[in-house]
RNA sequence: GGGUAGGUGGCCGAGUGGCUAAAGGCGACAGACUGUAAAUCUGUUCACGCGAGUGUACGGUGGUUCGAAUCCACCCCUGCCCA
């Protein structure tokens, strides 16, 4: 057996104007068609919601952390209950990330060795270390469907030297990934790293497509910096990266981001800005995100959004949900959840269509100013 | 009727002579969040002014003082205890 046996990706079509592409990635847990939004269960619970809520959302795939379930509650503990998908419960895709992300956001709590890197648990002070072979070990252990590298995310701004540094460990443990892996029913991601400099980014592309994966990623994005750029090097590495193999841009997500990065040619991505801004009161339309607090809403006994077809949409009005926000019933952050996920989720849905019919670049050009609150 | 504690900005509540337009909390208003240290964090919140600033303000009225939310006198009101 190879992964052969368990992946595929098939390309159904391309738009003539833009990059965007529409495919299907098949997964030992089932088909994915893309372009996908990824909804993020950091703590194997994609937060606030419960399996059915979320299998509402007609989510196809959900990530969770291997540093997370390392600390808490364990990998080994997850492996004896049968895996990730049997411990929570969900039978469709899961893709983990690989704590190369707590490299970046934890960067205060860390020490980076050539080796590996010791963290100390936010929560309790412990240290903890993490490896590319370790990362590999969890995330076997879990049994995920794709596997991330582990990598060093640079933070922006980011000088040459550090950027140059970080993605050159990250190619150097990107080897020490692949050595370590070795499930077949498991893909494993190699992440394009190099910050914002053209030639780091032509480098690192290079190198991790020299990998034969499933799929590639691209990391070291929407770390702070503006959109153009984020646009700019989006385009600049799908140029690059093979064209027959899905591509996912890591940790973005609004609906303008979903517009902007499938037209650059991306394929999957994942955000966790739809669940924690619904717990922060905040949500998608399809003027721009909204703030469910704001007064506006008061008297305001529509949906959400009109055009939504999520839960919350199609039985609750945004008076009421700005009443439970402003009182503090859990129900306005499980209702916000709902929605955002909805949202992402059924914008990947349309977008996959419009890709397949042709229309994908009017869909862009009618929405992208909508979406951004320019209206 | 007697005793006692107290009356501070929308509310609660610090402050007992100048550093006080008055801590802190709540509320209100607005904002941020992008491979989740996040049901979190930030800003504003007497009036007028872009601003330095000016005007009002700590129950009321007088007074002491260079200067009072803070000290004094009287008055009004509230809680509690006794009769």
């Amino acid at each position: 057996m190879s992964k052969k046996d368990f992946f595929s990706f098939e390309l159904l079509k391309k738009s003539s104007v833009s990059k965007a592409r529409a495919g299907i990635l098949h997964t030992p847990h089932g088909d994915i068609k893309t372009p996908v939004f990824m909804p993020v269960g950091t703590n194997s619970a994609v937060k606030m919601l419960t399996k059915h809520h979320l299998e509402e959302t007609n989510a196809q795939i959900i990530l969770a952390n291997s540093y997370h379930l390392f600390l808490r509650p364990g990998h080994k503990l997850i492996k004896e209950a049968g895996g990730i998908h049997k411990w929570e419960n969900w039978n469709k895709p899961i893709l983990t990330d690989s704590g190369g992300f707590q490299v970046f956001s934890l960067a205060h709590l860390r020490k980076i060795s050539e080796d590996g890197v010791k963290f100390r648990d936010p929560k309790t002070g412990t240290p903890y270390y993490i490896n590319p072979e370790i990362s590999m070990e969890i995330q076997q252990d879990l049994g995920c469907d794709i596997a991330m590298a582990f990598d060093e995310c640079s933070p922006y701004p980011c000088s040459y030297e550090q950027a140059k540094s970080a993605m050159e460990r990250t190619h150097r443990w990107l080897e020490r990934c692949f050595k370590a892996h070795t499930k077949d029913n498991q893909a494993l991601f190699p992440i394009v790293q190099g910050a914002f400099y053209d030639d780091l980014r032509t480098e690192s592309a290079n190198v991790i497509s020299s990998y034969d994966a499933v799929g590639y990623a691209i990391g070291g994005v929407s770390v702070g910096e503006p959109p153009e750029i984020k646009n700019y090097y989006t385009d600049f590495v799908t140029n690059i990266l093979p064209e027959d193999k899905p591509r996912y841009l890591m940790g973005v997500g609004t609906p303008e981001d979903l517009l902007d990065c499938v037209s650059r040619g991306i394929d999957m991505c994942d955000c966790v800005l739809p669940t924690r801004n619904a717990r922060h009161g905040s949500f998608f339309t399809k003027f721009g995100k909204k703030i469910i607090k704001n007064k506006e809403f008061e008297k305001d006994f529509s949906p959400l959004d009109e055009e939504c077809d999520c839960y919350a949409c199609q039985n609750h009005t945004k008076a009421y949900i700005r009443h439970l926000y402003r009182v503090g019933e859990a129900n306005a952050a499980i209702l916000l959840s709902i929605h955002n996920i909805r949202y992402l989720v059924r914008l990947s849905e349309i977008l996959h269509q419009a890709i397949l019919d042709g229309s994908f670049d009017d869909f862009y050009k009618e929405n992208i100013d909508n979406f951004k609150g320019k209206k």
